[in-house]
DNA sequence: GACTTCGTACGAAGATCTTCGTAGTTTATT
DNA sequence: AATAAACTACGAAGATCTTCGTACGAAGTC
C-alpha cells in the first residue's frame, strides 16, 4: 500500500517530462518546460529536489549533473489522479466523469474506435 | 468567457452537497458533511463565505440564516475539472483520461452500456 | 592560475488554503 | 427581563506550494 502521493500542478509538468523524454537533468527538464512557462532554473531544481524528497522521483547522483526520473509510471500516477477525482467531484462514478470527459473535450474517430474497444473488452471481462 | 475558477478538496465537497440536496444553509450544508468529516461550524461558514466571495456559490440574505447555491451547475464545473486534469496529466488527450478511468476504477454493467451509447451517439454527430 | 560557467543546496518570502476562536447580533426560552 | 442558543463576520495561525536569490563548490577556458 504505497502513499500515493497526488502531485500538484507544477508537479505534474515535470513529471509529463519526464514520462515524455525519460530520465533528464535538471537543465533538460528546464529547457523543456521552459517552452510552455517561465520557471527560473533554481526554481525548476528547487521542484526537483522537493519532488524527490516526496518520493515523487528518483535521482542518480553519480554524475555531476544529478538525473532524474519519474518514480513511478505514468498510468499509475494518471490513475490516482483519475481515481481522486472520480471520488472528490464526480461521487465516485467512473461512469460520470467519462460522460462528462467525451462531452469536455473533442475526440478523434480513432480515439473513440479506441475506448469503443476497450469497453467490448470490459464487457467480455465481466462474466 | 467566464472565470472558471477551479474548486478545491474542501469546496468540491460542500458543492457536492449543494448539488445534491439543492440551496441550503450553512447548517445544512455542515450537518450533511459531518458524516464525512469533522469540520467545524464556523469553518464551514468561512469556507461558504470565501466560496461565495471568489464566485463559486450565491446566497440568498433574505432571511436570517443565509442560503447558498452553487453559482454553476454540476456539469459545468466537472466539465472544467476533467479539462483540466486533461490538460494537465494526459497532455490533452480525453482518450486517454477515458482509458486510465475505466481501469482505475470499477463500472457496472449499465454504466458500460451509457458510456457505450455516448459514444456511439458522438460517432453520428461526426459527419 | 585567474575567471567564467554550470551545478547543487538551502533559506526565505509571497500566495493560497484550511481551520478555528472570538466578537457581536438576533431570536428563542424560561 | 434575563439567559441561552443560533448566526454572521472576521482575524489570524498553521500548512502547503511556488518562486527565486544567495552561497558555494566543481569544471572548463584564456
Amino acid at each position: 500500500m504505497s502513499k500515493d502521493i497526488t502531485p500538484t500542478a507544477t508537479e505534474l509538468a515535470i513529471l509529463g517530462v519526464l514520462w515524455n523524454t525519460g530520465p533528464a537533468t535538471v537543465r533538460e527538464v528546464h529547457d523543456a518546460l521552459s517552452n510552455q512557462t517561465t520557471l527560473g532554473y533554481t526554481s525548476a531544481l528547487k521542484m526537483l529536489q522537493v519532488m524527490h524528497k516526496k518520493g515523487l522521483v528518483k535521482r542518480d547522483e553519480s554524475q555531476r549533473s544529478h538525473v532524474y526520473r519519474a518514480a513511478r509510471p505514468a498510468h499509475a500516477t494518471q490513475g490516482g489522479l483519475v481515481r481522486d477525482l472520480i471520488d472528490k467531484a464526480f461521487a465516485g462514478s467512473a461512469a460520470e466523469l467519462v460522460v462528462r470527459a467525451l462531452s469536455a473535450s473533442p475526440v478523434s474517430d480513432d480515439e473513440l474506435d479506441r475506448i469503443r474497444e476497450l469497453i467490448d473488452q470490459k464487457d467480455r471481462e465481466r462474466e
